[in-house]
DNA sequence: AGCGACACTCTGGCATGTCAGATTTGTAAA
DNA sequence: TTTACAAATCTGACATGCCAGAGTGTCGCT
């Protein structure tokens, strides 16, 4: 089996070291959203365990927090809370990562093609936040702002569900993309980057309903997140990327398979 | 305004009070499931106030286990957490209402239409499933079983998932439920059935899937739950459905509506 | 060496207590 | 009666502590 560079097994304590809790917000939203992006980040590895006490510790807090916060990650699916045994990250399932995208396409395909329906009734304004975002995402594409390109990727999205008089589908959608970030976090990781043609085919999706037609809304739109089989596909065709998420997931217990 | 029939506006502590908590599963998921019941069958009023310190006396246990299981209401948006005043019983929102009933469509939408893909390339014992289903809502039927039949009802839209090969999928549509279950509520509550003619129509989706054919499953599965103007008309429709849901939620900050 | 019993440790479930802020209530002045 | 303001009350956020059960290592028996 190929070896591959994976980080060094790190505690939470570890990771969580340098945090410090803001007063102004809850404590538990505050751990809910860093341990999320350890975990999204695969800072934190599958199967490796998250113990309330060491996080409480490393924070300078209590165990309830830290609980509360583990509860909903394991609502979000990112943790299995194990009673009298331990908290353990979830390893990153194929199968999860498949519904989630299904879930998201077809979501989409029916907000693209509500937006072209009323976009076919409504003044030529309507799309315009999508061109902002677009204009804007071509600016930071030609500075490599590669955090920002992503910002404004998950805007325009969002963007859809709003034209599409539902924005708060967007928010399930974002719930069940847990998996769908890992995996994504693993593709730039790799280097799996395409933003010019990203920004082409939010393009062909603004012009498809801007044109107030559904189905090309409904066509541009697979083009750019592709079908289920397509995302499939495109995880198979990137040679190792299935035998690295295979080896994440039992790095924790076979620790000799990690390198520095 | 019309006077509308409305439970007596009962504490959770009063609603509460003959429920055992039983040692084999967790407090929290008890608790859960309990007071999720209670609010999606209106017992607890839109806006009412859930106290931690009330229902943990009635159920006879600690607040921690009460406050754990009203987070996780929260992340479900049954109720609303105000930090120092209190926890409240979430307004029955009808944009939510129609945010679930997008998701659901789409959803489903899509699942039927990979099974019908799938169902072409399989033997014909494909709906198997389906069939059996079917075969036992019409036997409840005919003695009026409703609670089983809407058990049946909610297997039989589960298996389309499996059928698709994303079984997964169902938990995210039970998730956003809520708001529907509460309006479900509501029409059962105003005598809306038509237990027959949803059987003809689970009868309908079954056939496309099993012919193979992915438009007519949609077209079968959109005569089913309908598209969304669809069903916000079926509520228009209800005389007084709108009115009755307005009234909910200002029952409690106006407790003269309400009548024994 | 192989294997089972037992003690010890670790974990999360839950109980209880404290506190600051939000809300309500009492009350007295206008 | 109305209003203003302060005390009393109530709430959830968080801290701490205890407990039973799961896991693990050790030691003695075979």
């Amino acid at each position: 089996m190929a070896k591959i560079a994976v980080d060094r097994l790190r505690t939470v304590s570890e990771l969580l070291l340098d945090m410090r809790l803001s007063p102004e917000k809850s404590k538990v939203s505050q751990i809910f959203d860093a341990i999320r992006a350890l975990i999204v980040e695969i800072k934190l590895l599958p199967g490796q365990q998250i113990s309330e006490l060491e996080v409480a510790d490393a924070l300078e807090t209590s165990k309830t927090p830290v609980r509360e916060a583990l509860i909903r990650l394991e609502d979000a699916g990112l943790v299995r809370i194990v009673p009298k045994s331990g908290t353990y990250v979830t390893p990153i399932r194929i199968d999860r990562y498949v519904e989630a995208c299904f879930i998201r396409v077809n979501l989409e395909i029916g907000a693209v093609r509500r937006a072209a329906r009323k976009s076919h009734t409504s003044d030529a304004d309507f799309c315009r936040e999508l061109d902002e975002g677009i204009a804007e995402q071509e600016e930071v594409i030609a500075r490599d702002d590669y955090r920002r390109f992503f910002e404004l990727d998950e805007a325009f999205h969002r963007a859809l569900y709003q034209l599409a008089g539902v924005p708060g589908v967007w928010w399930t959608v974002k719930g069940v993309q847990a998996d769908v970030d890992r995996v994504r976090h693993l593709k730039t990781l790799r280097n799996i980057r395409k933003g010019p043609q990203i920004i082409e085919q939010h393009r062909a999706i603004r012009d498809a309903i801007a044109a107030g037609s559904p189905a090309d809304a409904e066509t541009a739109l697979l083009a750019h997140i592709g079908g289920l089989g397509t995302e499939i596909e495109t995880l198979s065709r990137q040679p190792g990327l299935l035998e690295h998420i295979e080896i994440l997931n039992a790095a924790v217990k076979r620790p000799h398979l990690l390198r520095a």
